[in-house]
DNA sequence: GTCATAACTTAGTATAACTAAGTTAATGTG
DNA sequence: CACATTAACTTAGTTATACTAAGTTATGAC
């Protein structure tokens, strides 16, 4: 029988040999805690976590390179979810346009659930962590592959004849995340009620697109694709 | 004749009497250059300001509360001549809708020429900074009244009849907004071209709900106005 | 038991924002 | 023109932060 155990809030036992991932999930799960309880990343700091886990400092260290880049992966997790979440909006619609609007809508409400997440993830400086400028990366949480898919079944349908499907695809994820963004950025803004926004950048892509030929605009849209996003 | 004044880069001699604004003054000058010249937020220390000025750090604070309210003060100068800037980009057209194009596309150039001004003042969270919530600045740094104005005249041209002159600016808005803020946190995406991207959201939404009546999708807009934000 | 080493800790550095309390010098007043 | 007032600024510090160097503990193979 080992000495009395001290009867202190949270004193870790170390983990068995192999097992020192253990404590990287508890770091994890603390980090997890105290964004969601304090709502702001500024109060997740390295010490404050260690408090919450029961270890110290410098421990965090043997898991995670720095602070920001464990802020990152605690946020990539609420974002696994994410694609799922908007397929499974979209499956609800017949149409695939309407289903491109509820994937809209859902996408606003899954950044406004998760505000500091989303915050983090996509609405840092280009230069706060390496790992959100991973192509890969980026279009996996942000779940752009099956946009594009979503979007290509509204061309198949004979939505926007015209249109480059990839071009529209950014421009709805681009429309979506303003609107997401501000929302979260300013939320005492008189904003117009949130359904019909998202609805209606949507549905106006849909149609616009779709008279395209009708325009009494002199400038046709020309799409083409961009190798790479310059300044 | 007073003592052989050192040669140090930057001794500052003291303001006159009833001028202390000049040291204010000079530390918005510095921070600015700071700003551009490294090209994040962060290197901008109060430190930094005080040996670019040529003053010590706590002089900073006899003129501003706190660091991030004269980055503010600093990033708010640039949106100055934001709306004049939009303004001649519009009046450069003679339709309206084309005109609303081009003001979208100024908006996203004026971004991204001043990434770091536009990320601390529309892409910060909400506990970031007590000024930016502000809705008055929040309207006049954004130009959001002129916005009104040209959406307005192109309802007035017969563009959107049944839109709503405020939402449909809150959404032009998002998705510049969304096209400025993606560009700036994710420079390295294979974003479309630029212009055709702004291009394609403005005409989507003129030509869109302009042929809102026949309309093959089963939900009518239903546009009214929010009297605030919901989350 | 013993020993290699995974899993941690102790003690410290560096840099940051910001503050308390003092000093210097410009200027209105006698 | 002395001199008191006080605006304009400094010196010296506190606290909080991310992160590191170097040590210690205990687990589990032998």
């Amino acid at each position: 029988m080992e000495p009395a155990e001290a009867l202190l809030p949270s004193k870790r036992t170390r983990a068995r040999r192999g097992d020192g991932a253990r404590l990287r999930e508890e770091i994890l799960v603390a980090a997890d805690r105290l964004l969601r309880e304090t709502g702001q990343e500024s109060n997740v700091s390295i010490d404050a976590i260690a408090k919450a886990v029961g270890c110290t400092a410098p421990s965090i260290y043997l898991h995670f390179p720095d602070r920001r880049t464990l802020l990152i992966e605690v946020c990539e997790r609420y974002y696994a979810l994410f694609g799922a979440t908007l397929d499974a909006a979209g499956a609800a619609a017949d149409d695939p346009l309407e289903a491109l609007a509820h994937r809209g809508e859902a996408y606003v409400h899954f950044g406004l659930a998760h505000p500091e997440p989303y915050r983090l993830l996509f609405m840092h400086g280009p230069n706060d962590v390496p790992a959100t400028q991973d192509i890969a990366r980026v279009r996996s949480i942000s779940a752009f592959d099956d946009q594009l898919g979503a979007v290509q079944r509204c061309k198949d349908a004979g939505y926007f004849p015209d249109g480059d499907v990839y071009e529209i695809a950014c421009a709805l994820w681009a429309s979506a995340h303003g609107i997401t963004s501000l929302l979260i950025s300013k939320p005492g803004f008189p904003w117009p009620p949130l359904a019909d926004f998202v609805r209606a950048t949507v549905l106006a892509h849909g149609l616009g697109l779709m008279s395209h030929t009708s325009s009494n605009c002199a400038h046709s849209l020309d799409l083409e694709r961009a190798p790479i996003g310059e300044r």
